[in-house]
DNA sequence: TTGTACGCGTTATCAC
DNA sequence: GTGATAACGCGTACAA
């Protein structure tokens, strides 16, 4: 490493240029003398030359990568919030050099109820798709502090956003940047003054295949709902159950059965209670699979059979879903063609601003698999 | 989107300050007056001030973001190789809102064998370490193209590289970008002059441990290699079982049955060719998980049964290996211990170099599984 | 507490 | 074909 940064400037001298060549041997080497370009060359690659991403950025006007934020999820990383977000590796005495299994404490086994999870899997779109269009990915990622939003914003071009309820003071933050660059929310319905493009996915429509799989197929009729309104995607997911059961002149309740997020302390307090009183209904129609796969382990816990004893189900289609036994019937959304569209949308973005934000809903697709009575698949 | 960049001058200007008053309200507010600071504020929300990272980065003389930077890996990402790196999603015509799932031809499950892959577990234990030390993450992939890893080096403080096989060019590239800021290597042992930071596994250990299962408790004694050996970390696993099976007085092959790299074409031709004419050893022992869990597609779609009749192990660990039938016997590597320390080093090197390079060689563990006769698990 | 002025490293527009 | 020079936007000594 040099102690200084190697500069424009130290390779023209070395190779007994001016700073504009230098820039040109790089930039459009067609257009210098090849003896001149080979002496830069070589002057750059004896200095270790690496130019700034900043100073071009600064120049340039832009930075030529795209971002992608993720507020903390309150309810789909609550398995993440479990643990601890340091490791073993991150407070590991860096002196010696061999590090044995043991002290590593690496998970026995993957682990897909930690990862992958809905997050990850639009994420893996979203850099498929930079890949493809040549552009780096910035990530980050903050516990809702407004500040590194903005902090990532400044360098990007464009930004895509991964937030399932915000708060007032990430909204305004959001509003503010999206002034600047073009930014992409994942799963938020528009407001009355949209300032930001919206990537969003059809609920209704998954969640009335759902519910009328569930009554045709299983007979099912006493649902109830689990999952809190607050994340504008469930919210969309329990109006459409709700819409669905009355549109078939079923009972629909007026309220989820339980809204306690998942993660830290005691979930899912209110379903515990209705368990211990094995008050149940046919089927818990759960707002995710996360949420699916924990109500699930509940039952079973407390010695309660899936399907036959209780249906349930999930929303997302993330891998664990496919892992758990029984397989979790679920709505699957199209995670990969979301990153990915959001990348794609970001980058003519900034080739070419639209003058109004632009919506996308994705379509969706049931999943019957075990956990409603269906064969394993 | 303001058609200009909107600056410190022009929130200065609105709020009736200079640029030193803007900058000190977002640096260090606690030196400014109260109704200053708020003037300032209110213009910069007015406005949609956002900072300019690039501006920010130049003067500060870091960028304060550490990066992650893959080459295309000829072999482990060979399923993503077959599929094109377009989607439907990357093609669409975006002039319509609502698009059907039909139209974006999402695989109907998530699949286990693309995603996630012995790279991206440590790209997540990358992230999840960079997250806790607060520094965004720059992810960057190419295909073997050196200016790529230049580019990205002059956006971060900080590089990994993930790259099995690196090319002459990629490595002259990564030896000059050494020069500018520490580079962390995964996998790939030391040369003699070395100016990269080193983070390996236990091939040896592990494979050893792997050898004397296979003997002791399944008493098979003829065991071939699959895999290239031009990857470094293969070549130790190749030289290992050679070393485990001589150091029992067993025969051990002199090359490996199989060198083909995974991916597109005809892979694995030797062993076709070899499973033509029935002609196999006990077990096969492949040098990664990917070529283990092609090994078997191949054995069973010729009829044979694994282990009955061939005992197939892979190494690395990846989630896939664990949803096969019959499920995969395999060594683990510490992958998120690895990302995350690469970050941490990372991440000291940038606040205090040190004067050499730094190598950590991290424990491995045997996980026998179906595919050499243990139990599932 | 606030304002002025300079430097950070690159690109691009000019002359030469 | 090559060299001088002016932005680009921010942080920060230093002066006021």
């Amino acid at each position: 490493m040099a102690s200084r940064r190697v500069t424009v400037y130290d390779v023209a001298e070395r190779a007994g240029v001016s700073i504009a060549t230098v820039s040109f041997a790089f930039r459009r080497p067609s257009e210098v003398r090849e003896r001149t370009r080979e002496a830069v060359y070589a002057a750059a690659r004896e200095l270790g030359y690496v130019p700034s991403g900043s100073a071009r950025g600064l120049a340039a006007g832009q930075t030529g990568t795209l971002g992608l934020h993720a507020f903390d999820l309150l309810i789909d990383r609550a398995l993440e919030a479990d643990a601890p977000a340091a490791s073993p590796a991150s407070t590991l005495d860096l002196t010696e050099s061999a590090i044995p299994w043991e002290r590593l404490d690496e998970e026995a086994v993957a682990d897909p109820r930690a990862f992958p999870l809905y997050v990850d899997e639009i994420q893996r779109g979203f850099e498929l798709e930079c890949r493809r269009l040549g552009r780096p990915v910035l990530l980050s990622r903050s516990s809702d502090a407004v500040a590194d939003v903005t902090e990532t914003a400044g360098r990007v071009d464009g930004l895509a956003v991964f937030t399932s309820d915000p708060s007032a003071a990430a909204v305004a933050a959001l509003t503010q940047v999206s002034k600047a660059l073009p930014v992409v929310l994942f799963s938020l319905p528009p407001d009355a003054d949209d300032t930001h493009h919206r990537i969003l996915v059809d609920n209704r429509g998954g969640m009335a295949a759902l519910v009328d799989h569930l009554v045709a197929v299983h007979g099912a009729t006493g649902l109830e709902f689990i999952g809190g309104l607050t994340a504008a995607d469930y919210g969309e997911r329990f109006a459409a159950m709700r819409e669905a059961l009355l549109a078939q002149g079923l009972p629909a309740p007026d309220a989820p059965l339980d809204q306690s997020p998942l993660g830290r302390g005691r979930a899912l307090e209110a379903l515990r209670e209705r368990i211990g009183e094995r008050r149940l209904p046919r089927a818990l129609v759960c707002a995710s699979d996360q949420l699916a796969l924990a109500v699930m382990d509940l039952l079973q816990a407390a010695g309660l059979r899936v399907p036959e004893d209780v249906i349930v189900t999930g929303f997302d289609g993330v891998l664990a879903g496919r892992l758990s036994r029984p397989t979790l019937t679920t709505v699957r959304q199209p995670m990969e063609a979301m990153g990915r569209l959001a990348a794609r949308l970001l980058y003519e973005e900034t080739l070419a601003p639209s003058p109004a934000p632009r919506t996308f809903r994705l379509g969706t697709r049931l999943y019957p698999r075990a956990s409603c009575g269906c064969p394993e698949t």
